[in-house]
DNA sequence: AGCGAATGATACCCTGTGAGTATTGATCGC
DNA sequence: GCGATCAATACTCACAGGGTATCATTCGCT
């Protein structure tokens, strides 16, 4: 039995007529008379009965027909399905996300303009961090991370490939009745004196040699009081007046209420936001999503990030 | 797109690999490269994935997969179902019975052992009298009907075909408290002082004119006081002392209590139960209930019935 | 009653396509 | 580096499915 025996019978039971359904289907009558009489001798029923004018349903082929119908068109969803996930309007994408990330609104636009966008496509969003991510990509069990370059080493690189969304700035976390509260900028100087919260080398091992390499290079290295493993937990101890915090993070509003921003002139250290995924990844709706949070949050050259229309 | 692609490509994403898929499915290996390639071409979607040393599915082609499988698995089902519907084990049988069938245990055990042996046939049981049943059978409302004999005249004959399945014994219905409750047997000149209940001529026409022609050939023709539409009628009205009653039935027992059946020796008047189907239905389930019911409650030659084993 | 239209079945021919064999190209494991 | 593995390709062949012409039967309309 084939697809094309399916489909005349089909076409003849509806019509309940072989001249009429041979029109419908562009071929000639007697086609349809020897595929549907070997239809029968397959099935071993009689489909139609043969009246001495004309041809009807018989009982099987009634129910037949119903079966057919649903056969035919569930062919045809399957194909369509099968064709909207190839073009990537259908399908589910992983996308790992750490916390920064939600900091940083081209992504939140972006991953609402994608949804907008490909409605057929879900995203399904799995927060873990930078490090996490990177292994969960290489391993398969993710499609797409949002990671700052720092948590790429080279080794990472092979296999991976990235897209620049956009930069974060690493600033001061101070509690808003703190002294430099008020300031516009502060010098790794005056951050001597203070008792400093920073990243956690274990979770975050990239970001944190950077930061400390930066922060001897200004010459004026800062006394670390506390490691904090993430960005929430470091501004909670903020908020409650424990010290100031090195954070990198979009803008100049804090998360927490009661924890102002201020930048760091003479530190300078940005870090990439990136897009990243496998390389020999070669599912379309994860190409379609990579190219549309690119697009939407474009970097421009200069090193600044705009939205594009 | 034809079967043979889907049964192809299922057995391929099963396995995921076209030497034993060829194997599995008695081809050579080039006939399913090529007909995956012309799959994949019509649905514009790559299902596998080219590894440098095999392959895997992609991710349209798993999601298409379970498309596949859910469809080649709804044709077998399909055609299954069209076969048993041909051979009579599956369909729907609409069978008129009048209120008098139940009163024959041959007929209430043949539809049970029919049903029995036939679970997948469904039988459509619809109370209507003789004289409705042969007018939806004809205009094909109705499969099958079980009618007294008396109910079809010449004109019914052509186009329809019947099987008799046992007789119904024409007896008198007396209160048990009446005089003639406790006797053998009566005559009808002992009915000629009697009040007596019959059938309906509007509702029972065939069998009215029968009943009144044996009355008369009897030479004692009763004085009827009622006419009553239905056995249920009749026997209520005996059962309240009304008079007593003329029915055909089964058996010695009457279905109220207190009310007796009680033979007319010298009326001798026999109705064949038969069963009554259009001779032009080819239905397959209907020849096998025809079967099933004659020979389960077979008329013998001499003109009792017996059961059959 | 007879003729023509309608309808599905049959006969016959022909082309396209699906399958087979042999082989290639590429890669992996030892 | 050699042989094994695996899918793709090249080429041939047979047959299945489609087309045209025709038949058999029946129905409708004179």
């Amino acid at each position: 039995m084939e697809l094309r025996h399916l489909r005349y019978f089909r076409a003849i039971g509806r019509e309940e007529h072989f001249g009429r359904a041979a029109i419908a289907l562009r071929v000639a009558q007697p086609a349809l008379t020897r595929q549907i009489r070997d239809l029968e001798a397959e099935l071993g029923v009689e489909l139609f009965e043969r009246l001495p004018r004309g041809v009807r349903l018989s009982a099987a082929g009634r129910a037949f027909l119903d079966d057919v119908e649903e056969i035919l068109s569930q062919v045809d969803r399957a194909a369509d399905r099968a064709r909207r996930m190839g073009s990537g309007h259908l399908g589910t994408i992983r996308v790992g996300l750490s916390e920064i990330a939600a900091a940083y609104d081209f992504i939140s636009r972006g991953l609402l303009h994608f949804r907008e966008h490909e409605p057929g496509v879900a995203l399904d969003l799995r927060s873990m961090g930078s490090v996490l991510q990177i292994a969960a990509l290489k391993e398969g069990a993710l499609d797409v991370g949002i990671v700052y370059d720092a948590h790429i080493d080279d080794r990472d690189a092979e296999g991976l490939e990235r897209a620049p969304l956009g930069f974060g700035e690493t600033m001061l976390a101070v509690h808003e009745n703190h002294p430099l509260a008020a300031r516009e900028s502060v010098t790794m100087a005056e951050l001597a004196e203070q008792p400093v919260l920073g990243p956690a080398r274990a979770t975050a091992r990239g970001y944190y040699d950077r930061l400390m390499s930066a922060c001897i290079e200004s010459g004026n290295a800062p006394h670390f009081v506390q490691e904090c493993t993430t960005h929430s937990i470091l501004f909670s101890l903020v908020s409650v007046g424990m010290g100031v915090g090195l954070v990198t993070t979009a803008g100049s509003r804090a998360p927490v209420p009661n924890v102002r921003l201020v930048p760091i002139a003479d530190l300078g250290l940005r870090f990439e936001v990136l897009l990243v995924w496998r390389a020999l990844d070669r599912s379309a709706a994860l190409r379609r999503f990579v190219e549309m949070m690119v697009d939407h949050a474009s970097v421009l050259p200069g090193g600044g990030h705009a939205r594009a229309g």
